[in-house]
DNA sequence: ATTTATTTTTAGATTAATCTAAAAATAAAT
DNA sequence: ATTTATTTTTAGATTAATCTAAAAATAAAT
């Protein structure tokens, strides 16, 4: 078992597992004291604590690496910040960009029978209002792939994860469409001339949007 | 506005109201560290700097009382809690007795719209699983009355809050009569000559109870 | 009214989490 | 291959929350 861990070490244990999934392996002192937003020296201290409870591995001058114990931590804390958005959005009310504070706080209540049991309350969801997988029990999650839907196959259907572009008109434009995050898109067709796409939101009548949209518009993909 | 608080001094601040309004206008130092499960050294700094943050009134030897500013978090961590606990039982599914220590932690959240939103789900309750009153976002609650099932009027209905007793064959009497802590009692008739009384449970069948049952059994009125 | 017991406070330490400033090590540039 | 820049670590301090042991104040007992 592992012994109780503070907020703070649960949170540099996400950070390291949130950075090494983003490419590099290895996690140096500099990008987690800045993903923290605290200095380097604190972040130093605190990967030297993680490393002697054997929660990650740490040389000198050659970064953190997450041990399995520390992976099986990590993953418990992302379970439990995203079941806890689908409910803030799905129960609650919240909207999509509201909620991630309050799980940022959510996500260190410690009582594994709760999460049993909000998970069964949800009816076991597999991706969060951001379209992010949801690591079941044993730390295992589907693999989910981002794309905009000027790339995705033809028949695709994914949920809007980011709008690429923080210009105002394309946004009202998506907003007169219907189209938010989370937003569920089937890809209709696409045009070869043009690459405009036709699309159908939330399951409703099919809609045109241009390729500048489509380029912008993310999604995960998600199984039909 | 109150600037933020960290978990043990809103524990503090609930723990010096819980012992305030058990008789003692004035909370002694020993008593909250026996409350806290700390020493009296711990209670006595801790007294200190919530006189600092003017959240209570102090003067050495003789106790701490709440100023408005502590009472008002005390009541709203109150709030959150018997919230969070009505969120449990009714929508988790948990049993009244396994709530307490996963509400100490949701308590803690911050976040008013939160607990705005959560209220709204749960249909504004006013009470919580154990019986005891909500208090509305300004503070306020309803006085509850607590009286024994054998010195009730006739139409009264409650909820189980305690048992005065712990004889074995007494609990496992009420057990088989489908009687629990959070049960809803409806007291239908009085015999007067030997005390027995007739209720319904959780809007069930009547049966009876003897004089001595309906002493041990403990209830909180609720409105009808 | 003293003595005795209890309660409360103070003094001094400890641990977690943080910081700044300086030193040391590594990486990049000429 | 040195010099320069960057990154990482160390040293020493600070604050919140805690502790033990001793001193001081108050309350209770004779």
């Amino acid at each position: 078992m592992i012994s109780e861990l503070s907020f703070t070490e649960e949170n540099y244990l996400k950070a390291i597992y949130h950075l090494s999934s983003e490419g590099t392996d290895s996690v140096n002192t500099n990008s987690l004291a800045d993903s923290m937003s605290t200095t380097p020296a604190s972040a130093n201290d605190m990967v030297k604590r993680l490393a002697t409870k054997k929660l990650i591995g740490y040389q000198k001058y050659k970064g953190a690496t997450l041990l399995s114990r520390g992976k099986k931590v990590a993953l418990s804390i992302i379970r439990k910040h995203r079941l806890w958005e689908v409910f803030l959005v799905e129960k609650l009310g919240f909207k999509w960009d509201e909620v991630h504070e309050i799980a940022e706080q959510l996500e260190h209540i410690k009582s594994p029978n709760l999460i049993k049991r909000l998970d069964k309350f949800l009816g076991f969801p597999t991706i969060d209002p951001h379209g992010d997988p949801i690591p079941n029990e044993d730390g295992v999650m589907k693999e989910t792939i981002r794309a905009s839907v000027s790339e995705v196959h033809i028949g695709a259907i994914g949920i809007v994860v980011a709008v690429n572009n923080d210009d105002t008109l394309l946004l009202q434009h998506l907003d007169s469409m219907g189209i938010k995050l989370g937003s569920r898109i089937h890809i209709l067709n696409r045009m070869d001339f043009d690459g405009s796409v036709s699309i159908a939101i939330d399951d409703g009548q099919p809609q045109f949007v241009s390729n500048t949209v489509a380029e912008n518009l993310m999604i995960t993909l998600i199984e039909k």
